[in-house]
DNA sequence: TTTCGTGCAAACCTTTTGCAGAGTG
DNA sequence: CACTCTGCAAAAGGTTTGCACGAAA
């Protein structure tokens, strides 16, 4: 995995500036480990320097979302999540019930994607989708819907 | 298609009241004809009567969807969008560039969804699926990213 | 030294809620 | 007549923005 130096250097090397803040979000990012909401990972942040701003986070996470170090996913519960982007391509089920979150392999999606290009003539961005539903758990023990 | 006096009296059946408002609102969700936002509801109803409060037109809206007798979908451009539920299961291609939205059939994602319930145990609620992307004209005529 | 980035405070946008009065059954 | 729904106004929750000061290059 590329060290978050590396990353920092992408800033510098784009015209953008390298400060403390874009570090400490930067790595709080890495460290949440995917789908973190901008106010975990400004939380996480706090726990270094508590004058960082909830403002200055979403400015950052902004940022590196236009650069393409992160990725923004919306989970569809009002906020938005982000993870590294070098992270391996992958997809999330949640589930509506216990609220447990599977990541599933990019290649289940090749099929849809070939056919989506092929039938609609459409390029889907197929980075990191959310399917809703009930896990293996849920489902079994579901009289129907909850 | 079933006519919206059936639907209203779906209402009353389950001791709800029948009032113009929610007259008005539900064949304005059915005039919209898919994917209208609650703002783009509401307008459509004040036309018909200026008095109408945009927090009746939310109430109505969440009564309605939990009867089932509408949709929610999140679009994920941070609004909900609203259909009648009696319409054909389908989904949506939006277009990140040009906005266009395409409608889907469900049989193009039934692969999908088996396989994931056979690989993962994962039953997905593929009710009205939302997925970005370029169409056809914007694909080919993008040079590479916007 | 010249920008750019930050903290602060306030605004924004969609959606939700408390309440008293109006309208339905 | 009883109780639900409505309009109004205000709040909530996530996110964005204007501004003057502070810090990178």
């Amino acid at each position: 995995m590329t060290h978050h130096y590396d990353l920092l250097e992408r800033l510098r090397a784009q015209g953008h500036r390298l400060t403390p803040q874009r570090d400490m979000i930067l790595l709080a990012v890495h460290d949440a480990g995917g789908h973190a909401s901008a106010e975990e990972i400004h939380q996480q942040v706090l726990l270094q320097n508590p004058n960082v701003d909830l403002s200055t986070t979403y400015r950052t996470l902004e940022l590196l979302t236009e650069m393409g170090i992160v990725y923004r996913t919306d989970m569809g519960d009002g906020t938005s999540r982000y993870e590294l982007a070098e992270e391996e391509m992958h997809h999330h089920l949640v589930c509506r019930r216990c609220g447990r979150v599977m990541d599933l392999s990019h290649d289940v999606l090749e099929p849809l994607q070939e056919r989506l290009r092929a039938d609609y003539g459409f390029a889907a961005d197929f980075t990191h989708m959310v399917f809703q539903g009930l896990c293996e758990g849920c489902h079994g023990e579901s009289t129907g819907e909850p």
